[in-house]
DNA sequence: ACTGAATATGTACGGCATACATAAAGCTTA
DNA sequence: TAAGCTTTATGTATGCCGTACATATTCAGT
């Protein structure tokens, strides 16, 4: 079957069965490298970069909806996924555009209203836990620097800026950088992380002293070997202590 | 032209001009007699308590719809007004019981979906500046407590309850207090308002201070006069210092 | 064994949050 | 008109937290 059929398909089974005018995108965030990244996909036969999305089940909630999408697109299966915005405005894109950079069908063959409203879900992922793989739909899937991202599909850059506002505030609220790290990590890795979601650099002595006082995170005896000069210690999360904090509501970040 | 009459053009019209499948509800918030208020809606004919709520025309930003149905349903002009949250749950509610509780033409005249998405948005409101004007769907319009809602149609007490807590988080960062009250009002109105809010009690001393250091309303030479007891002296924003201290960020409250 | 680059860590200062109690105002009423 | 009642207005002391800041240590590489 080639692909416009395919995508035909794709649409024909969308309008059939799922919400008409309503999509999800997803805004996946990764840290590597002391680098935040984000995960696109790379449209089949295009250059044409954007955030893996779909739509949803006539019977099924939006939030399963997410996840499902989520799983399909990329593979990642159930984390920290939450909701943080709906874009609805009038003109998110053109359409004519659109179909014309991705070679999608004629318009007139599907009955697809010509403007999509869209809930927008972040996630925080494990970098090192992730296989980018491409779906039917898509050529490509891999990690992008946030700092330098193409130009987008639709309005996805704007999506994504607004990801990251949330991402930011959520930071200041509660450490849930902690999703995009391994198990084991080093204080200078917890610190670049926060720098560079934060976009400013912190202290160091300031920052662990801050970190270790939260009373969330535990020092291993082990040490990170290997690596050029000196070894630096490992750290854990303590989920137990992590959710107590949580409920106490004591884990501003500033 | 009867009641049913006005229903059915009402839906056929939404059926006809808006997106199908979406809706918006307003929470507004004003604040009266030391109570946080919601304003609500008493549907025509029936007992039947809901949220201010309508249909997004399709050339229409959701924003913009917003406004208008807070404008078209209650009379209320521009104001503070910020999207918080999208109930997706695939059943937020019993169609059924919701057509049978408002008398609402049979499902089978209505192309419109059994399900629902709804985009949340809360507003905050001067109570004194709003007059309450139910239009040709309600019978009533008028100020609740939020300590004392009644049970209220589709999902609408947990719209509320999400709306609260978001209010709760944004007064942390910012005073969005400031539209609620009146232009002029004294430290002990304030306060209440917070604590009404916070749903827990301040100490004055501390309160004031921590209020005027933040350098955005200033002491009139007036004091409300009238009252039994000490005249409290009145106070007013500067809505210049307010937008600086916001753009600096440096507003937070806790 | 020396070099280079990263890691690890303590102290002093200032500001902000918190706890806490009393005097003054102004209407009421006796 | 004086006493009473209730609300308003306000300052100080304490401790914690955020911030600024510099040096010794580690360890791979040469």
């Amino acid at each position: 079957m080639d692909y416009q059929k395919q995508l035909q398909n794709y649409f024909a089974e969308a309008d059939e069965n799922c919400l008409p005018g309503l999509s999800i995108d997803c805004v996946i965030f990764g840290f590597s490298n002391n680098q935040l990244k984000v995960l696109l996909l790379r449209w089949k036969y295009t250059e044409e970069w954007g955030l893996p999305g779909g739509f949803i089940y006539k019977t099924e909630s939006v939030d399963v909806a997410a996840q499902r999408i989520l799983k399909e697109r990329t593979g990642i299966n159930k984390l920290f996924l939450q909701q943080f915005h709906t874009f609805g405005d009038d003109v998110r894109y053109n359409r004519e555009e659109i179909s014309r950079k991705l070679h999608w069908p004629d318009p007139a063959t599907r009955r697809w209203p010509n403007r999509t409203v869209s809930i927008g879900y972040f996630a925080l992922v494990d970098f090192s836990k992730v296989t980018p793989t491409a779906d039917f739909l898509t050529d490509e899937c891999r990690w992008w620097d946030v700092e330098n991202l193409p130009s987008l599909l639709f309005d996805h850059n704007h999506v994504i800026e607004v990801a990251l506002k949330t991402l930011r505030v959520q930071l200041s609220w509660q450490p849930v950088g902690y999703n995009l790290l391994p198990e084991k990590f080093t204080m200078p890795e917890l610190q670049r992380l926060y720098e560079t979601i934060l976009n400013r650099p912190l202290d160091p002595r300031n920052f662990s002293k801050k970190m270790r006082a939260l009373g969330i995170i535990e020092r291993l005896e082990e040490q990170r070997r290997g690596g050029a000069y000196k070894s630096p210690y490992l750290f854990r999360f303590d989920k137990e202590k992590y959710k107590k904090a949580l409920k106490e509501g004591n884990l501003a970040f500033s």
